[in-house]
DNA sequence: CCGTTTTTGTACCGATCGGTATTGATGAGG
DNA sequence: CCTCATCAATACCGATCGGTACAAAAACGG
């Protein structure tokens, strides 16, 4: 019973996380979010928490949306069509047209102040967390024999994470989607990189 | 004539940077770099200039320095000694215990608010620049057949520079050094990876 | 030793930061 | 139609932001 709220929630929040994407959290005012969002701070605060609390709800919506390639990359059948996903999924939600050039879990909080400290490091956890998760599927791989036993999965994991964390920096230069794509193909041609022996 | 300074101008430029390196432009206050660097806020302006200044300057010193590998990698004689010095530098660079971990080209400004647009747009415009360096020092090298004529320099250079900005990243993320290493000795062995047909 | 120039320290500037109290408008349930 | 819970809007909070005015202190040239 009441009132009821004037504006769609997940709507909105889509603008914030557009906001927080082209900003970054600590370059982000609650005035650019309010404005941006149509939604009166009161309303905001009361409906989405402090501004941890909806950036933690605009990143949400991220994964679930725009990077959602993250999440459904590991569920590929061989190690070459997890790669070819996270990195080609990368080069897309790096260089679409509603973003404004690269990776929110990169651009988000890469370093901060104290104040955005805590969204920093979550992120960094984040990030850490994925790069285990690959690990581990190139270990499965390996197992499999879907790689070749003289693989480094832990080498190989940092390796995709490196080229998709540079795709979002590149993005952010304003490299085009043809050239990141030509750049994947590229590093992708040479899969697996060998890793048995060190020069 | 007149009363002289009390600290050494290059020292505790050296302290700024320290300070811009771990937080970034944004995430830095003027009481941070203040404190850092023993100067009090009206002799900094006067010896300095204003935050945007001072970051400039910093820069300018940490391209001197730590990174210097950037400056000095386009004249080594081959492609693959030119990619070896700026992948390996960057991992020193980025995992060097005096700084925080990344490199100030990639976390100085990667996205930011109004207030620090301009120096964001002034770190993407050099990381441009130097990727059109490597690009122009690849086609020389294909012109002087130490690459193959197959070989795309400019997908060649997107790709080493996505490897060295992943390496920044993932230094954040608190990578050690040696896994950085055993990282880019594996995209080393693939080296030059094969551009002429696409998949 | 003195006068001048520069540096230093304190104290302050308006603007903006994230966050909230309060009041008035609004609409669902009875 | 009335009641009451909820939302929306203005206005404000202390703290901090980048930047500066001003006066005291210090060290150079003479």
């Amino acid at each position: 019973m009441g009132r009821s709220r004037g504006f769609d929630v997940d709507e909105r929040l889509d603008r914030a996380l557009a906001v927080f994407w082209r900003q970054g959290y600590e370059g982000t005012a609650l005035s650019d979010l309010t404005e941006a969002m149509g939604v009166n701070r009161p309303s905001l605060y009361a409906t989405y928490g402090n501004k941890q609390s909806l950036f933690r709800k605009a990143f949400e919506r991220y994964l679930d949306g725009p990077a959602a390639h993250i999440r459904t990359a590991f569920d590929q059948p061989t190690a070459l069509a997890v790669t070819e996903t996270l990195l080609r999924g990368a080069v897309d939600v790096a260089t679409t047209p509603e973003g404004p050039g690269g990776c929110l879990m990169v651009q988000g909080a890469l370093v901060t102040g104290t104040q955005g400290e805590p969204v920093r490091e979550e992120l960094a956890a984040l990030r850490r967390a994925a790069e285990a998760g690959l690990r581990e599927r190139f270990e499965r791989a390996r197992a499999e024999g879907d790689l070749p036993a003289s693989a480094n999965p832990a080498a190989l994991a940092r390796y995709v994470w490196a080229i998709s964390y540079g795709i979002s920096v590149q993005a952010a230069n304003g490299a085009p989607r043809h050239e990141l794509r030509a750049m994947v193909d590229l590093a992708l041609q040479a899969w697996p990189p060998a890793s048995g022996s060190s020069p």
